[in-house]
DNA sequence: CCAAATATGACACCGAGTGCCACAGATGGC
DNA sequence: GCCATCTGTGGCACTCGGTGTCATATTTGG
């Protein structure tokens, strides 16, 4: 039973990612220091690291994770499923719990260093999937074309999210894309 | 007429790139500081960032202006031809050249911060593709689709030549790629 | 031959990230 | 209650990538 250890460093987590945000939005990332958001939250800049690898990371909280628990989740899917409307399905579920840190989104897009990280993050989500994929029984370069299609899809719809001011329903932007994209050799 | 200023910047430049692509093989790249490099080559760490901006960008000859490059080319290609045509084409061109510098893509793509370093040149690619084929009258989410999915063949290609140990002819897996990968909206 | 532009080295500096050590407090068995 | 242990923490020194500055060659062009 992890109970008490683990709460308090979730919640020194969250204290810490909770004030880098605020110093990120008034004064910019790149103009904030590791040692101003360890500072801010009471304590030092070694300890800082102790809770999170890089000053990146400090702003993908569950993201974080991503590829491992998408893999699971394709793993987790009935094996007969067709694998374009298994990728539509899985990465429609992870879109929707994009949505809801939009400010976060808009903060990464709109600073180099963050979006080099997410493009990091993704691609090392994009290996995962084609292993889960290839569990499915797909040869190696249909499950990494699809992998790959699939990880443009959502960057995509990011940026035509972006670009219509966050007007349209994400989900929506998803559906089309995905339907858009569908590899030719998929059915 | 720029000459010999010109001449003897190159020169520079490939001495150091030289340098540092044999220390890279020896080392390994997060292994050799700029200073071995520079020293290698007979300057200081100070006159290194005066031919290149990052240590990552030593390696990135040619590839350095990509983007610029590849939108140029795409604006030379006849207006009506399809556009999936037209990427395929391009990139086409752009892969050949990649070819031939095998043993640079085996370093990068087995160097973490090199790989995230193409990963940006990349993006950075796909944004200048989108506008040129905006240019060409392409609604921007179609055109961001393309883009994004022609970049992912690329990358594809890219990783299936090095599971097969760069076997396979790189220019007929663009070719499969392209063919497989063709979107359902573009006829 | 001289003045302006350019290349270079040395030095100080910044910020991210790491290794190390000493110290506090909590934990758990006796 | 006591002692051993484990964990979290701060502080410090250090590495490395990268930048600003200045003083000093070296080259170029008139």
């Amino acid at each position: 039973m992890e109970g008490l250890r683990d709460r308090t460093r979730r919640a020194v987590r969250a204290e810490l990612a909770g004030r880098a945000l605020e110093l990120f939005a008034e004064r910019g990332f790149d103009e904030t220091t590791v040692d101003d958001i360890a500072r801010a939250a009471g304590m030092s800049k070694r300890s800082f690291f102790r809770y999170f690898p890089t000053k990146e990371d400090v702003v993908f909280g569950e993201i974080e994770t991503m590829g491992e628990q998408v893999a699971q989740e394709i793993a987790a899917r009935p094996p007969q499923e067709e694998p374009w409307q298994c990728l539509h399905a899985v990465l429609r579920g992870w879109e929707s719990r994009i949505s809801a840190q939009a400010d976060a989104m808009r903060l990464i897009e709109s600073t180099p260093a963050l979006r080099t990280r997410l493009l990091q993050k993704r691609d090392e989500a994009r290996t995962r999937i084609i292993q889960a994929l290839a569990d499915r029984g797909m040869p190696p370069l249909e499950a990494d074309l699809a992998a790959a299609a699939a990880g443009a899809a959502l960057d995509a719809v990011a940026r035509e999210w972006l670009r219509t001011g966050g007007a349209v329903d994400r989900l929506t932007l998803v559906d089309r894309a995905f339907t858009m994209l569908r590899p030719a050799f998929l059915t």
